[in-house]
DNA sequence: TTGTTGATGGATATTTATTTTCATTAAAAC
DNA sequence: GTTTTAATGAAAATAAATATCCATCAACAA
């Protein structure tokens, strides 16, 4: 049984078969597929699953804290499985590639800033947008 | 004559009487205007100014360099006048109200970042979202 | 297993920002 | 000034992602 699907036990959410296997295909998922491209991947396993049913489930999950959403730049939300902790995002612009990566020291100081100006942080996006170096 | 008025004539850009209006809104602006607002705020000295025109001066302007577009959490594109230093942004999340900081340190940490992972830094996107501490 | 509630597929509709059409008008070139 | 070229207003069209309709079907509790 796939993470997901745990966690949808969990929260009581019911499960069908194209839940299922939406859940087992994010959970196994190691990057950060929008919807067209979890629908193609689900339909390589089971081409009844309708797009109409992506786009529930993935607002579903989303609502239940299971999968996050992120809107990078370039149009399609793009979602990957909650995680425990806190990372950013470093994103590969000529691929879509992305990389996941935690700053502590970055974090910190965004804490800081907030307060400077009187402010209590309560979300922040940081997205590095890079050009992989040849060697 | 506003300070984007005279970028456009250094950059051969046509100068209309909407243009102008609009270039010395943006100008006098220190938040962050969407479309609407910017449409609105036109409106007030010149009522005939439709959206259509603030949208393709808009679009006009930005490709020319002369306003920056954002896209933060929340739908639409907000606009700024280009500064010659970067910056990033903390939005009040209750009101919108946008606060512009520089923080070198997260600057020099994010070059690092990307280049730890073999990886040029291109762009980035720093926003923090926060509420206000009362006093 | 059966009934109730909710999910699905497929197509269609919506949303909302943005763009374009077209007849008219104004800017800049001559 | 006259011509040429591009900008404007108003409305309609688009675009693209996402949501919904409805008839059918499945999950799960009793």
């Amino acid at each position: 049984m796939s993470e997901i699907e745990k966690k949808c036990i969990k929260k009581g959410v019911r499960l069908t078969d194209q839940r299922k296997l939406i859940a087992k295909v994010m959970s196994e998922a190691d990057d950060h597929p929008d919807v067209d491209e979890l629908h193609k991947r689900v339909n390589k396993v089971d081409t009844k699953i309708s797009i109409a049913t992506v786009y529930r489930t993935v607002k579903l999950f989303e609502e239940a804290n299971i999968i996050a959403k992120h809107d990078f730049k370039g149009g399609k939300s793009r979602y990957e499985q909650t995680t425990e902790e806190h990372h950013d995002h470093l994103i590969d612009i000529n691929t879509g590639e992305i990389i996941e990566f935690v700053d502590n020291d970055i974090e910190k100081l965004q804490t800081k800033v907030a307060e400077k100006f009187g402010y209590k942080l309560v979300d922040h996006r940081l997205e590095l947008y890079g050009s992989k170096i040849k060697k």
